[in-house]
DNA sequence: TGAAATAGTACCAAAACAGTACTATATTAT
DNA sequence: ATAATATAGTACTGTTTTGGTACTATTTCA
């Protein structure tokens, strides 16, 4: 339906939280912060670590940092690993998959608008993501995030 | 998982083929000459004149043809219709449905996204996409198309 | 009047999504 | 040591969406 998965969501919302800080936060607080389902945020972050987006460390007052840094991370790597690889139009990447490429009129428009698409995606990073939040929300401050709790 | 459905996908192709005729062409002509399955066009084609996009001619000989020029459907008019309204985040429209919006970190910069690809896809017409699609068929000439069939 | 077409629905199976559960392992505070 | 708190890995499940079919009615033309 050419909508983001809440997995997709989540895990911006995620690595935005734990751009913003230095310790290693663990999953139970970022859902418990963000009033996300805690075994989905664990989930998410699994999987964010198993791509190395992000690095955990084990055991108690453990939790999640980021392996790189926020410039570094962009809106496709992050769609990667929660959403499957972008891709608009199976031909954009499986020219064989399509049974009439001969003929096809779509092709060249929308692998133009995939390009268009991924290239919007690699430019977006986090930190982008981070700063246009506070343009938002100024008054989010990074060592706050308990106040942002919701009734 | 950010593609467009076949639903959208196919309505491209029956759009482009409409816009290179003018005598009215029927589901199963169109089935046919694409290799798609006849009822899932037939669906397809009702909902685009449902929408106001094609105009039917119903009875013997009967078929559909453009309800405007190709110049004026944008490929957002197309996805409507077939993908519901684009909405890459439920709070790009609904921010109500945001049950963290005080401090969600997600907010602009998705909603940016969710423009930019909007305004890509009004941007982007059925005649744009047909006259691309020459570029890389050039030999699919509008009275040919019975040559492209696949074997 | 019959063939060929659209109109309008209703239906169904398979896949994807959103979320849960469980077991194992690692680290640390006590 | 050991209990508590964390990640690691994986399997499972209910719901929704997708992709596609089927059926009946209506319109038009030869």
């Amino acid at each position: 339906m050419l909508k983001l998965s809440k997995k997709t969501d989540y895990a911006i919302i995620l690595l935005c939280h734990l751009g913003d800080v230095d310790a290693p936060v663990s999953a139970q607080e970022i859902a418990g912060n963000y009033q996300l389902p805690q075994p989905m945020v664990a989930n998410i972050l699994k999987q964010l670590g198993a791509a190395g987006l992000i690095q955990s460390v084990r055991g108690q007052n453990g939790g999640y940092v980021l392996a790189r840094n926020a410039e570094s991370i962009s809106l496709s790597d992050i769609i990667s690993v929660t959403d499957n690889p972008f891709n608009l139009v199976e031909c954009a990447h499986d020219e064989e998959l399509c049974k009439v490429h001969q003929c096809c009129p779509t092709r060249q428009p929308l692998i133009a608008l995939h390009r268009s698409i991924q290239r919007f995606m690699e430019d977006m990073t986090l930190s982008t993501i981070i700063s246009e939040s506070y343009f938002e929300n100024p008054d989010a401050g990074r060592t706050h995030h308990e106040t942002t709790h919701l009734s």
